[in-house]
DNA sequence: CTTTGTGAAAATGTTCACAGCC
DNA sequence: GGCTGTGAACATTTTCACAAAG
């Protein structure tokens, strides 16, 4: 058990998770670092090492309770057992991630969308109102959403940045605009970047080099 | 100019290159590491290091001009400057992608998408038509795509694997299927994951951490 | 004076190897 | 026999610091 954590570790860990959930979901009991291993594409002593920053989960000789190892790594990935989320952006990539089941599979419930075009404000999607982007500090206080998924084209970018400078509620954000955001604020707000064409680039170059990954 | 580029570099390299094309499209004719760097939130030694893995693009005292530094990297990350690419799921999820601008404008062109539903099969999504998945060798040959983008719900995993491992054109997986493809195969394919509900979860333990990033 | 490119040092991350337990 | 947890060894990656160039 050791103070700091690699990222790398944390990233992994979010990926046995989903791993083992889905054993969980195939009626799998115990499950081996072997065989967890296996499964997530990376060696036996990563995981029993990534899993030894957080506490000792294991049992010598059998390997790991699905179940008990799925509620402690909840635990430590997310804190608290339910996020409020909101989607900025109503386009297509917005409207996508309200559907998408997962996030409400994991308690990340998506409680309200933001969009500044008059023709989507007020209706909804997938059950999920759109509400005016200029409401977006009273919303988020009402419904103390905490994170923000950003689907934005690139030209609202300035205005994104804008509205999260200002606000006071949101801590974290999940950014899909393909530009590092930049957001004036003393508070500390955690962002993560997810370029979905960058992902394309390294990609071709993995193609090229032929890298498996 | 080095030999093992470590994969970090890359991923970096194509962050730069984003924030590159967003510069070139603003006017901007010359950069310097320490700007570039501030844009991407990295270091300027960091931007330099990566960079002169693939070689010297700089001029001392000056900084790096856009629009070569542009070309080069695309170069050296795509290889060839074509690649036809398929979506497999025509829900949500393949519907936004397909949408999703930054593909065609960096000349990754989405060609083709696949469902087994037959009401989606034959009809045009944002100008791509849907293919029925069991013609995926045939229509993946014929049009020559090399690069696959799999948006189908988890259920549809073992059918995704075995469609894949019988196929001999696609070289290159961009997996949103939140478990590890198991793809059964003698010829090398490039994966990459992107787990959106992963996400998330890094980003709860980075709040509740209280880490930038 | 500014900025690049890069060895060398420092920091970080991964693998090894084995004690201890079932 | 089978498996975990973990220091220590090893490997990789980042940062430092500076010579060389415009």
């Amino acid at each position: 058990m050791k103070k700091n954590v690699p990222i790398a570790t944390v990233e992994r860990v979010a990926k046995y998770l989903r791993c083992l959930k889905y054993l969980r979901y195939k009626g799998t009991k115990v499950i081996s670092s072997k065989d967890l291993a296996e499964l997530t594409k990376v060696t036996p002593e990563q995981v029993r090492k990534d899993l030894s920053y957080f506490g000792k989960f294991g049992k010598t000789g059998t390997g790991y309770d699905v179940n008990k190892l799925v509620k402690k790594l909840e635990k430590i990935l997310k804190g608290k057992a339910k996020w409020n989320v909101c989607i900025i952006g109503a386009g297509s990539l917005g409207s996508a991630l309200v559907n998408y089941p997962r996030f409400k599979e994991s308690n990340f419930n998506i409680v309200a969308l933001f969009d500044n075009n008059p023709e989507k404000i007020g209706k909804e999607i997938n059950h999920i109102k759109v509400y005016d982007i200029a409401e977006f500090s009273r919303i988020t206080e009402q419904k103390k959403i905490e994170i923000a998924v950003i689907a934005v084209p690139e030209s609202a970018r300035n205005d994104i940045e804008n509205i999260l400078s200002k606000n006071r509620i949101i801590r974290g954000v999940l950014n899909f605009t393909p530009i590092t955001l930049n957001i004036k604020t003393r508070r500390k707000i955690s962002i993560i970047d997810v370029d979905l064409s960058q992902k394309l680039y390294i990609l071709t170059y993995l193609i090229t080099k032929g890298k498996r990954r």
